[in-house]
DNA sequence: AACCATTCCAACCGCTCAGTG
DNA sequence: ACACTGAGCGGTTGGAATGGT
């Protein structure tokens, strides 16, 4: 048995919203506020609509002090250094970026900055991000070069990409450190001049062991460190860091300490 | 001008999680 | 402890807009 749809599909309107119930919502909003119930909110506010709907509509478009255009490089930078952190938790994520909605920098992501950080041509001026990087360590989380289905494009510098290892690390393995044995999907990628990993934006498989806002904020304590520590290079030449750099870095930080005792702790409870 | 391909983004879907009784 | 409910999230999709031939 699935889960109870929470409306009644065939009695709500779906598609695009017409200016008229854009105001009528807000106009609702306004004066009332949601009072905490998304569901009964369309019908006090007279809308033939899905509560979900109605909260997607007010958090993405109708809601004060959205922004909505192009981004700034400072926010494709921020996008970027927070992606490779900690994966594609795009409301964590928009939540460093004000006025920038998490359907909004996902969709930005999507159509836009993978395709750069990637290479792949477009219309778009800049040199790709590989092209840039070229003799340094980068940090790419899998999801958007998945090894699976990796495919070189016939961008130069990319086609130079050679997957050497495609297991998940070993959990058991002294060579890496803690923090990044969790990654169940780390893939090394080598070129000739240097090497390129990227690890599984899947956070979730670290954080099963801590609280899940507890390790969010481990992961952007950390990277925010990183980032001001490195401010003149991250600035000028795009979000690039190596991963030892990072692995140190988070590892010395005090969070580092409380995320390797969870995983001590875990460790422990998983012995027979 | 007409057609087709690609890009972009608003909106939807289905899932997880937290709160509540 | 359990079931139920709503909020929130991330992945996916439909179709409008744009570009190319």
């Amino acid at each position: 048995m699935g889960r109870a749809p929470c409306c009644d599909k065939s009695k709500v309107k779906k598609g695009p919203w017409s200016p008229e119930e854009d105001s009528k919502l807000k106009e609702f909003i306004d004066k009332y506020g949601t009072g905490g119930n998304w569901i009964a909110l369309p019908h006090k506010a007279g809308l033939k609509r899905c509560g979900k709907s109605c909260r997607l509509r007010w958090l993405n478009y109708l809601r004060p002090n959205i922004k909505h255009g192009e981004f700034s490089d400072v926010e494709e930078r921020t996008i970027c250094a927070l992606f490779a952190s900690i994966g594609s938790r795009w409301s964590i994520i928009a939540s460093q970026l004000p006025g920038r909605t998490d359907n909004d920098i996902k969709n930005y992501w999507n159509t836009k900055l993978k395709k750069k950080l990637l290479g792949i041509p477009s219309s778009q001026k800049k040199t790709s991000f590989l092209q840039q990087q070229q003799h340094q360590q980068l940090v790419l989380p899998s999801p958007y070069l998945p090894y699976n289905t990796f495919e070189p494009s016939s961008n130069l510098s990319y086609q130079a990409l050679q997957p050497i290892s495609q297991e998940p690390l070993s959990s058991s393995s002294s060579s890496s450190s803690p923090l990044f044995q969790a990654s169940e999907k780390q893939v090394k990628l080598e070129t000739g001049s240097s090497t390129v990993l990227a690890f599984g934006g899947e956070m979730q498989n670290w954080s099963t062991c801590s609280e899940q806002l507890d390790f969010s904020n481990f992961l952007l304590k950390g990277f925010e460190e990183q980032i001001s520590g490195m401010q003149n290079s991250f600035l000028e030449e795009f979000s690039c860091f190596g991963y030892d750099e990072i692995k140190q870095h988070l590892l010395n930080s005090n969070n580092g300490e409380f995320f390797l005792e969870e995983q001590r702790r875990q460790q422990e409870t998983e012995k027979p």
